[in-house]
DNA sequence: ACGGTCAATGTGACCGTTAACATTGAGCCG
DNA sequence: CGGCTCAATGTTAACGGTCACATTGACCGT
């Protein structure tokens, strides 16, 4: 490798060197036909020779495409975005792009951050944006044609939401929601408590109506809810909350590190789960399968997200598709936080 | 927002329109001085019109500088990892940079992502190599001169190791496992065991060395250690082995998932945390705080590790610094998994 | 009144590619 | 053996900016 000297050597440094014209060190680099196989060799000499690589400005400026897309993200360090942004990135790389994250920590630097990403001529631009603040100012933007919400389902099954024109992939979080709530109506349990998300998130919204949809088609009473804001210490604090409702036997808890704060009450409280009280989570985090109990809950799979992500993203920038689902389906997992009434 | 036809508008169209030259639309643009008011007026004007942006690309091209940084990371789910790239691209963008991340899965591919990303014309490069393997095979590429290691602090205090040119900076793990381990000897434990990360992420083997060091320096003795790979199952399985060391009181494990399968494993054999064993942990994960019992850890605070990673990169590019550490300092948090012998 | 200074603007080249078209020369056929 | 085809290469102009330098006037002091 020779010692880069002022500039990296640019294609006409190899053409010089090679006694060709650029054009045709062009045409090795992206090995188009006719060219006489010993200019090739010569042509490709000069490169090693002098350590030449293209420069990817430069060829997406006159190319018109960056091999880039965008990733805009409202920056939390929750287990669903985080794992969403890495789902995201590695099946874009896989697909021969990288991904330019812009994080933004408040709801207004969403327009700020997509004309960054614009600016920087991403050819796609994945969105995560799970609370509807976040959308809201995505209205009053143009977004580029290839564009993809990611994990931003509707809360309502009949397609409503802010921006309906825009694609959204994720995990199906209605059928989650309903997977996690049957499971303790089928066990036996007739009053069923939910302890919620913030109600400015999606997936917080889509569970707790689909947790109250399954109980009223259940027949069941539908007991107020109590709202967490996912970390663990809300779960706690919401304990004594969820106790107060008369002839509770089991929560579904919006997320995992929820349901784990609560377990955590209720047992400074003496009671025992599953015996006093069922609890279901939502996420199957990795710690999930050896809280104390192992905590029965709903898997998602992330990276099957941004697989699907990417692949609509490419579909729309006129590439092949593997035809992925834009739902991806959830799995109820069963431990042992949960038991018959 | 007028309707994009065909192409962007580029800076001679909005030249034109104005009634001026490129050139002064570059001045307004980058509104550099001696511009009459009037003008510049008419040039913002017409701008508005076009809805122009600048394009980055060009810019980047032309100026010699992309405002991006790269991010080569070997992904993983893992707790540490992930929060550091939030936090270097937070922190980047903070400073005005957008950060490319090239996520890869195999040592193999950081020679790709290199190239990938110096190929872009990444301005500086921030690489999250957590394993020995993947600085090896860095050590084989040249790198460009604004590169930092992030995370990935030297298994020994003199500052061996594989690229010893490169720039660190890091939770300082040494004093992290110092403080865990010295806390466990000041409560009167007398058999320390430690369940270690996998062998070859440097974050395990400084962890191991010190609580190794620690023990030494106490003249304590020093059972051997039983290796885990970060996740929960793996400390559950590690119970037996580690119940196994005579007279045991307590255990230091590398991370908190870790500890997490361990309390798991010591209280499906009834024993009581802390009362028959106590557990520290690593990481202070957001779930720790609410285990059972509450784990004792060593919090590393990676937002700050970012925020060093990206100052040092400015720095290096020339551009003002706030003059951060480089090894960010872990502080010890104690729960009630830990109590006296 | 006249050269000098300086603010305000324009002109052309350049960054490192790709795209479109032009040019060369060898091989082939009637 | 002249014209045609086609493979192999060169030439020139984009792409959309920035930079260095040239060009205008207006204002100034003497």
């Amino acid at each position: 490798m020779p010692a880069p000297r002022g500039h990296a050597p640019s294609m006409r440094d190899v053409a010089q060197r090679a006694g060709v014209s650029h054009q045709t060190v062009s045409r090795v680099v992206n090995d188009s036909p006719n060219i006489r196989s010993d200019t090739r060799e010569r042509v490709l000499q000069a490169i090693e020779d002098l350590g030449y690589r293209p420069n990817g400005l430069a060829r997406a400026l006159a190319h018109g495409r960056s091999r880039r897309i965008g990733l805009l993200m409202e920056s939390s360090s929750h287990y669903g975005p985080m794992n969403m942004l890495r789902g995201v990135e590695l099946a874009a790389r896989r697909a021969g792009y990288a991904a330019t994250t812009f994080g933004v920590t408040s709801p207004d630097e969403f327009d700020e951050g997509i004309d960054f990403l614009r600016d920087q001529r991403v050819d796609a631009l994945a969105i995560i944006a799970p609370r509807a603040q976040s959308l809201e100012s995505l209205a009053r933007v143009t977004l580029p044609q290839a564009c993809v919400l990611v994990g931003s389902m509707p809360p309502d099954a009949d397609g409503f939401g802010p921006i309906p024109s825009l694609p959204r992939v994720g995990v199906d979080q209605a059928l989650g929601a309903r997977l996690a709530v049957q499971h303790l109506i089928a066990s036996g349990h007739r009053m069923i408590a939910h302890l919620a998300g913030p109600a400015d998130w999606f997936d917080a919204q889509v569970r707790r109506n689909e947790w109250f949809r399954t109980l009223e088609a259940a027949g069941l009473e539908t007991p107020p809810t109590v709202e967490g804001d996912w970390r663990p210490q809300s779960g706690y604090d919401a304990t004594d909350a969820l106790l107060a409702i008369p002839g509770v036997t089991a929560v579904f808890a919006a997320n995992d590190q929820m349901a784990l704060g609560l377990i955590h009450g209720l047992s400074d409280r003496g009671l025992a789960i599953p015996g006093d009280l069922s609890v279901v989570g939502f996420d199957d985090i990795p710690e999930s399968a050896h809280f104390r109990p192992p905590l029965t809950t709903v898997h998602q799979d992330f990276q099957a997200v941004g697989e699907a992500a990417v692949d609509l993203l490419l579909q729309r920038l006129g590439e092949a598709s593997h035809g992925s689902p834009q739902q991806i389906v959830p799995e109820l997992v069963v431990r042992t936080s949960t038991a018959p009434a």
